[in-house]
DNA sequence: CACCCGTGGGT
DNA sequence: TACCCAAGGGT
């Protein structure tokens, strides 16, 4: 197979054959390979068979910006906590955000308890068959509705992921950048989805883009669709798409106190409910700003009076859109002891060390933790 | 529409 | 090292 296909790209380059367009024995042979090649993964049935809705929208919603490697375990842990929509809807946040953390973006997790709650409380815990319907969804938009719609339902829809857009961007030799590209790149993707199997041809892009369709350095030898493929022919599938400028990342910087117990526990603090982490906890710290604040300017900051010890280094956390700096001071306090606590008191609770792996930590704080106690 | 929102792996 | 990127959504 792999040598034929070399073979037709090798004629074409040589001889200038004219490019097979993309249309329907494009999708017939992208189909094909998916039925070989397709990935196996713990919330797909099959192919030619729909998935349990719940397992799908949970995946998906895992999978927004996330790789299937990350997201593999995570899945594994909520359906064996949770096997329904109902049973999620029956949890608490808290446990939902504890089973989250290190995943990222954790409004995901919130809106994923408002939609568990939804679908019980409004569609007596069924999910909705229909894009329209699903878009409704907290935490479901447009490429979510479709994908559920399309794979979990066998409805005609076309989600419009990354993957999506690289293949059909190379497809169609598309040179606009995104992301203005995006609407035309969504309108040639639908001329594509075919009637009866929308799901499995979604998936069968998806899969093309992850294994072979690749941002870098992408396999048109080995691809099922190189005779359809407008930038292969052209030599153009590695510049494809093309991107707009990119932003640059500022550094934002602060003061962590980690407060250590006699007996082991640390003083976290739960965030606010909205923006950044949200409902996560943390060390407690200055804000983070554009320079490292003074250190009689920090301690106004601190959770406690008391003798603070900087810790030597600094823990370094890249978040999308800016870079975290963060000095740790530690200080040891007796258990009995009666604190001046600042007035987010009430938001802040002691945890012992061999709880901490239970709890709704992001991985920044966990570094920062780490960074901390790293002599103890 | 532009910006906000995490994290880990690959190059 | 620094940068890119991944099954996007909310505002």
């Amino acid at each position: 197979m792999g040598a034929v296909q070399e073979n037709a790209a090798l004629r074409r380059r040589q001889q200038q054959l004219p490019l097979r367009p993309a249309g329907p024995l494009t999708v017939k042979a992208l189909l094909a390979w998916y039925e070989a090649e397709r990935r196996d993964l713990p919330w797909r049935y099959g192919p030619r068979k729909k998935a349990d809705p719940y397992r799908v929208w949970l995946s998906e919603i895992m999978l927004q910006q996330t790789t299937v490697k990350a997201v593999v375990p995570y899945f594994q842990k909520f359906v064996a906590r949770w096997p329904t929509v109902t049973a999620l809807a029956g949890a608490q946040l808290e446990e939902v955000l504890q089973h989250w953390a290190g995943l990222g973006y954790y409004s995901r997790a919130r809106n994923l308890k408002a939609c568990a709650d939804a679908i019980a409380r409004d569609y007596g815990g069924e999910f909705p068959k229909s894009e329209a319907e699903l878009l409704k969804l907290p935490g479901i938009g447009p490429y979510t509705a479709a994908a559920i719609s399309a794979i979990a339902f066998g409805e005609k829809a076309t989600p419009v992921d990354g993957n999506v857009e690289r293949v059909v961007s190379r497809l169609f030799a598309v040179r606009q950048p995104l992301p203005g590209a995006k609407p035309e790149i969504r309108r040639l993707a639908a001329t594509l989805t075919p009637q009866r199997r929308a799901g499995d041809f979604a998936q069968a892009m998806m899969d093309l883009g992850a294994e072979i369709c690749t941002p870098r350095k992408p396999s048109c030898l080995v691809c099922p669709l190189q005779q359809d493929c407008s930038a292969s022919a052209q030599n153009l599938a590695e510049l494809l798409p093309m991107r707009g400028a990119k932003a640059e990342r500022p550094s934002r910087y602060g003061i962590a106190f980690l407060v250590q117990r006699e007996d082991g526990a640390v003083l976290l603090r739960q965030r606010p409910e909205a923006g950044l982490l949200g409902g996560m906890l943390e060390v407690p710290s200055t804000p983070w700003g554009d320079a490292l604040p003074a250190k009689k300017e920090a301690m106004r900051a601190a959770p406690v009076t008391t003798a603070w010890l900087p810790v030597p280094g600094a823990v370094v956390h890249v978040f999308t859109h800016f870079r975290l700096e963060l000095i740790v001071y530690r200080a040891l306090v007796p258990i009995d002891a009666s604190f001046t606590l600042w007035a987010e008191q009430e938001r802040c609770r002691w945890v012992h060390r061999r709880d901490l792996h239970a709890q709704a930590l992001p991985s920044v704080m966990k570094k920062v933790i780490a960074h901390g106690l790293a002599d103890n």
